[in-house]
DNA sequence: AAAAAATTTAAACGATCGTTTGATTAAATT
DNA sequence: AATTTAATCAAACGATCGTTTAAATTTTTT
């Protein structure tokens, strides 16, 4: 897909007003007003609504697959360090995407918006990736055994998503309110990634 | 606060229905069928459908605080069982109570609809409570020095949401498509908190 | 330059939204 | 038993929703 200036426009402010106040607290008057374009053309390049915002889903869920696979079969590197670079593509890429995955997580809560069964897919094939990586590291000895991938996956995921989603309740308690939100973010990707790669690989490395 | 068996029944519908479909998502026509009462009932009875979820979020935002330091200050227990009660109770609760926790996951997301100062009271008072008692199983030497309580804390809690918020396609995911939906929670509680346990006490325990 | 196609617009469409009205019935109080 | 209060209802309120229309304008093609 290729979209020119105006339809761009569109896609970014029903993106961040999608992520804010969701899908039916946003109106296509909202939208419009935000991208700065006539109401009637967001039913003239995307049809509908809810096509408007499958559009935001198909053009975002590309990429992430083969930059996850470049990561974790790079064999310059040892597994260790491999590790640490998937938890810190996926906390960037968590704090660097806010509004989308906001709105993923509202659509998975949601669960009848259509865009679900992709996202399942790309879960899957996700799950995938980090698996084989984990198991081929188990086969050479350098991950425990007996580990629970799927948890695990489910803990980098849960604990990044949570606190990116609350990230000013998260500044509030830890004292970090004045930190502009660039400042905040930087110190949440590094502070969430050192804390995840301690805590998983407590128990895929350490002694069990 | 006092309901009767009508306001009840609002407030439950309500709930189920502001998590599966969102607040605006959800009409209060939907409400009024799915609680099968008159329509004009819902204003009579909470003034507005803002003011009803405010009152669906104060009727559940009380008692958790309780339970919790009832269990954290029980010193007949070591402080490793305390911890695993504390984990067990959570993920308990969590997945007895899953449309309330999807609303205020949603919620969170929100950050404008009112609730939000209820919701981060609460999690400051919670989280006081679980630093408090972490701390001093640091003084008795119990648990080791270095801990990152905040970022325990979210863990727990991102873990647990994530799950419980995307458990059909975890379900899927993990082949347990079969179970019946009490089947799958049971599954879920007992492995969340196995797992969480694990996770946690390797680095709260476990030489460092 | 003429014709065709694509873009942009204000206005209007019917549907549904949250809420209120005013009449009617039931319950409680005097 | 009379009166007041509370509860219930169908109907209607104005506002806003997503979408469409038809005319005007711009761009592209011939």
């Amino acid at each position: 897909m290729e979209y020119n200036h105006k339809q761009l426009a569109i896609l970014d402010a029903a993106e961040q007003l999608f992520a804010s106040q969701g899908f039916h607290g946003t109106s296509v008057r909202d939208i419009a007003h935000a991208a700065d374009v006539n109401i009637a053309m967001i039913s003239y390049y995307f049809g509908s609504k809810e096509k408007l915002i499958e559009a935001i889903f198909l053009k975002r869920i590309v990429g992430w697959k083969s930059v996850l696979e470049t990561v974790l079969t790079d064999e310059s590197l040892t597994f260790e360090t491999r590790f640490d670079k998937l938890v810190e593509t996926y906390v960037g890429r968590i704090f660097n995407n806010p509004c989308f995955n906001l709105m993923m997580m509202r659509a998975q809560i949601q669960a009848d918006l259509g865009v679900n069964d992709l996202i399942h897919q790309n879960k899957l094939e996700v799950y995938g990736i980090i698996s084989a990586f984990i198991k081929s590291g188990q086969e050479k000895g350098v991950f425990n055994e007996g580990i629970d991938i799927l948890m695990m996956v489910n803990t980098l995921v849960g604990t990044t998503n949570h606190i990116m989603s609350t990230r000013h309740h998260f500044a509030r308690i830890s004292g970090l309110e004045h930190l502009t939100d660039d400042q905040l973010q930087q110190h949440l990707i590094t502070h969430i990634s050192n804390h995840l790669k301690n805590l998983l690989k407590a128990i895929l490395i350490h002694e069990a």
